[in-house]
DNA sequence: AGCACGCCGACT
DNA sequence: GTCGGCGTGCTC
């Protein structure tokens, strides 16, 4: 390639779906995936080498300021990844790789060096030792001596002057890599014959293979985990474990960590500071974490010897960013498995309704595990027909006497309300008006404790209002229950009994979360109420009631998968019940009581009601029998989302997809913004992106896109 | 996304 | 007469 016309490409880190050329360096290749600082516009940004390109020469290109990497931040399968990721969302590739990186990475500090797992004496050390030692070299040297790798952290303080010193002279070297790994250890647990065969066919797995590990709440999957990477793990290998939540899921990283030894084992998740996260991630990178239990943005943890990924509670929405880039680190999970060639297993009690499609089509290997790894039997649920019964802040008469002879046999209670505050609407009671955010399409919740409406939707707050914004009656009231609510009234009836509220209001921090699950394992008889807080990871084996307060939102909401989320949750929740040794049972409060979904539910398995439910999607040309995609524009004038939208039916590619809309989105108008959306189907994912593919460069040039945001969602999971 | 340029209202 | 509103356009 002629010099005089090669230029090299650069993702820079803004949001526009563009490569930028810049003139190379003089001297030295650089490799792709190297981090550079580009001038740009008035100032400079970060950006990523993509290649060496030729170019067309009547550009005049800026030189490359600085490099900033001398090895590639991503290694080659990661790059792809997140090409692969930055195409498939449509997404611009400089915003991807910044969401790739962390944060102090992405904005261009260095790569810092990881620190050196232990101290020996070097080869060289007959030739370099000094001939006569001081005190402190004396101990040092006998340090080594005695044994021949010594930890950092065992090397005594006053120590280290003199190592550093000693490493420089060459008579002592670092040892980067791990000592060798020990004997983890064994399973304290007996597997039972379906645990024992899930692992045996997972450590046989070789190359790429993607596991769907479907066992009932109790079943003992995070053994089978365990037990399936623990030949890995002695072998050197690492593994990444892909969770929704962290903080839910504290119990995870400690058994990994017992099991494999604190060292080898390390969590990644938003709570640490940038520079904690970036100290893990080059650690991680280095090789010498084994076993790294992360949140979504760790699937683009590099990890030299990655052997296997899991991805814990695979159905769980939290997997697919709902900002910015909208990837499902679950799909790109498993996009990595591929590109890496190793396995990857899904696991969850109430897998997605996609992952048991792609197990029923064989694309993934299919495990069952059917017994509770304890011998409690699953809880037996029970429909509570709402219809003619005596409610009391949401609670009818059956679920009062349940929870009362309950606590009396000195048992705990559990109820869930997927609501915060103390009630979901404030209206009048003379004109029926309720109290809108003015911002958003939706009712504000009132909060008694802090007196406050809110808008859950874009935080807009205000005081109890005076009078009825529309008849100026001041008779206005709150209709609909949330948890504040349901704890008030359990408290009236209940002033014995310490009542525990789990949701985001009540406890603010992380730590808040963990101290109330120790203090309701610590107590008896004991009432738990809370949202999806309650529902995720945390057991609670005192409870042998669980009361779900409210099940009729997900039967009738416009969004076609909340049946789906309503069967998880309910199923999820049901399954905090009568662990251990205790038999537990679900009271399910409706107002349709004949739903065919509840019907199927109460009957206790996941699967049946799953089926129907995948049975109405091929029925209704919906995912997982169709790709959709959602484009979705907002503007403060709705005339300019609609001209946008309209302009973009206008010349959608013919004949690959199926497109409605303009729409209005489930929620109109949203921190002042109005919002629509059209829906776009095809019949699977290659022709939505062929469509996608052909229509975005056309979508881009339209007049009237410059007058409203605009943006692809791919593969939606929630539709807001 | 930032940032500048540019053309119309209420202030010293 | 100026400060500043955000509409429009550009970034190798």
């Amino acid at each position: 390639m002629n010099v005089e016309n090669t230029c090299i490409q650069i993702a820079v880190m803004v949001p526009l779906r563009r490569i930028f050329s810049y003139a190379p360096p003089p001297e030295g290749r650089l490799q792709p995936g190297m981090r550079v600082r580009v001038p740009f516009g008035k100032g400079s940004r970060v950006g990523i080498v993509l290649g060496y390109a030729s170019c067309p020469p009547d550009i005049t290109l800026k030189p490359i300021g600085q490099v900033l990497d001398a090895h590639p931040v991503l290694p080659p399968a990661l790059q792809q990844l997140v090409q692969f990721g930055a195409a498939y969302y449509h997404h611009p590739i400089g915003d991807a790789w910044a969401t790739a990186l962390p944060t102090l990475l992405r904005q261009g500090r260095p790569l810092p060096e990881p620190a050196p797992q232990g101290y020996r004496l070097s080869i060289d050390e007959a030739r370099t030792v000094p001939r006569r030692l001081g005190k402190l070299q004396q101990a040092l040297r006998e340090q080594l001596t005695t044994n021949r790798v010594v930890r950092a952290t065992a090397i005594p303080k006053e120590l280290l002057p003199t190592l550093r010193q000693a490493v420089r002279r060459g008579w002592i070297e670092a040892v980067m890599e791990d000592t060798p790994p020990t004997q983890a250890t064994p399973s304290p647990h007996c597997l039972n014959a379906e645990q024992a065969s899930a692992v045996t066919q997972l450590r046989m797995a070789r190359g790429f293979s993607a596991w769907l590990l479907e066992g009932v709440t109790g079943s003992g999957k995070t053994e089978v985990y365990l037990e399936a990477i623990r030949p890995h793990l002695e072998s050197g290998a690492q593994i990444l474990v892909l969770v929704p939540e962290i903080g839910l899921t504290p119990q995870l990283v400690e058994r990994c960590q017992m099991r494999f030894g604190a060292r080898r084992v390390a969590a990644l998740h938003s709570a640490q500071s940038d520079g904690e996260r970036l100290r893990i991630w080059a650690a991680a990178a280095a090789g010498q974490i084994q076993v790294i239990i992360g949140t979504r943005s760790a699937v683009f943890l590099p990890l030299p010897r990655l052997a296997m990924i899991v991805v814990d509670e695979e159905h769980d929405p939290s997997f697919k960013q709902q900002n910015g880039w909208h990837y499902s680190a679950r799909d790109l999970a498993i996009q990595r498995a591929s590109l890496e060639n190793i396995p990857i297993v899904l696991g969850s009690a109430t897998p997605s309704l996609e992952s048991l499609c792609n197990a029923q089509k064989g694309r993934y290997r299919h495990l069952q595990l059917r017994q509770r790894a304890t011998s409690a039997d699953l809880p037996g649920m029970t429909i509570v027909p709402l219809r003619r019964e005596n409610l009391q802040g949401g609670i009818s008469t059956t679920l009062l006497t349940a929870c009362k002879e309950t606590l009396e046999a000195g048992n705990q209670v559990l109820l869930f309300l997927n609501r915060r505050g103390y009630a979901p609407a404030v209206l009048c009671h003379d004109c029926g008006h309720v109290v809108q955010c003015p911002r958003c399409s939706a009712p504000m919740t009132w909060h008694r404790q802090q007196e406050r409406l809110r808008c859950h939707h874009c935080g807009h707050e205000s005081r109890w209002p005076q009078a009825c914004p529309a008849c100026h009656s001041a008779a206005l009231i709150t209709a609909g229950q949330g948890t504040e609510q349901l704890e008030e009234v359990l408290r009236q009836r209940f002033p014995q009994t310490p009542i525990w509220r789990i949701d985001r209001d009540a406890l603010h921090d992380r730590d808040a979360l963990a101290t109330a699950v120790a203090d309701i394992r610590q107590n008896r008889a004991a009432i738990l109420v809370g949202t999806q807080m309650l529902a995720k990871g945390h057991h609670f084996p005192a409870v042998t009631l669980v009361g779900i307060i409210n099940t009729d939102q997900g039967l009738f909401s416009a969004d076609f998968r909340a049946p789906e989320r309503l069967l998880q949750t309910v199923v999820q929740v049901a399954g905090r019940a009568g662990r251990e040794e205790r038999p537990g049972q679900v009271l399910l409060q409706t107002h349709l009581p004949e739903h065919p979904l509840l019907q199927s539910l109460a009957r206790g398995d996941y699967r049946p009601p799953a089926e129907a439910l995948l049975n109405e999607r091929r029925a209704a040309g919906l995912p997982p029998f169709a790709a959709l995609t959602l484009l979705r524009a907002e503007a403060h004038q709705r005339y300019r989302v609609d001209a946008f939208l309209s302009a973009a039916c206008q010349c959608v590619p013919p004949a690959l997809v199926e497109i409605s809309g303009p729409l209005p989105s489930l929620m109109e108008r949203r921190a002042g913004f109005e919002r629509a959306e059209l829906w776009i189907q095809a019949p699977n994912r290659t022709q939505m992106q062929k469509a996608l593919n052909l229509w975005l460069p056309q979508l881009a040039g339209l007049s009237s896109a410059r007058h409203v945001r605009w943006m692809l969602d791919v593969d939606p999971l929630l539709i807001t």
